[in-house]
DNA sequence: ATCATTAATCGTAATTTTACGATTGATATG
DNA sequence: CATATCAATCGTAAAATTACGATTAATGAT
């Protein structure tokens, strides 16, 4: 059953912004932005050599790869015996719209302090 | 002395990965989207109602106020026995740009697996 | 069928994050 | 000066993140 002690209540948050924060929580470690980018950069989507290419153990590129995918920013197909990994477009945009958005929020230039 | 042990080598990500990297996790709590929000909405930047607003203790704002200082995202100035914290607009901008930049490696549209 | 390769998962450890209440330090106000 | 108010900090605790090596499962090749 297990109450939720110091959780967050439901409606602390709007779904607004709790999608903006998952977004960039993924994309809050320097491997996850350089895997991205390796995958954007090599047109065709490679796979395994993202473990070579960023240098972490391959255990810790699967965990990345997951948080990735999790969030839907990447998708994978197997592909005999390695999966190619690549960019989800669709939800990249999603991203990208929710996040510009939310950067615009300073057209209104307030000086203070 | 303490030998970094599991961390990073220090050339593993690019300053600019590094970059994003803060900046996205900076973003990446609701709390922290909510506080940034409030900020740009209250134009005069108010300051201790950011905890009535947010609905979290005293204490655990103060922390999230800290980070978001820390990235330079906000900045904070004592008003009497009050502290008026406001967006700092510089380092505002320079993350927005940083990571429009960092979207728009998508131009060229990969589609693959 | 055996073996090699690849990537996910498991088990674990260290660290960081998130949250809270309590305390402290600073500044107003009586 | 005493007292109230506000926000930072301290001390904890619980949970999540990050990293690794070892194991496993799936596929392809011999």
């Amino acid at each position: 059953m297990k109450a939720k002690l110091k959780t967050t209540p439901e409606n602390r948050f709007t779904e607004e912004q709790n999608q903006i924060a998952l977004f960039t929580k993924a994309l809050g470690h320097p491997a996850r932005v350089k895997i991205l980018q390796y995958l954007f950069e090599t047109k065709s989507c490679v796979c395994g050599d993202i473990v070579d290419e960023i240098g972490l153990a391959q255990s810790t590129i699967s965990q990345h790869l997951k948080e990735l995918k999790k969030t839907g920013l990447i998708q994978g197909t197997v592909e005999g015996t390695s999966v190619c990994y690549c960019i989800n477009n669709e939800n990249w945009t999603k991203m990208k719209d929710l996040l510009v958005e939310f950067f615009e929020q300073d057209l209104i230039k307030t000086d203070c302090c």
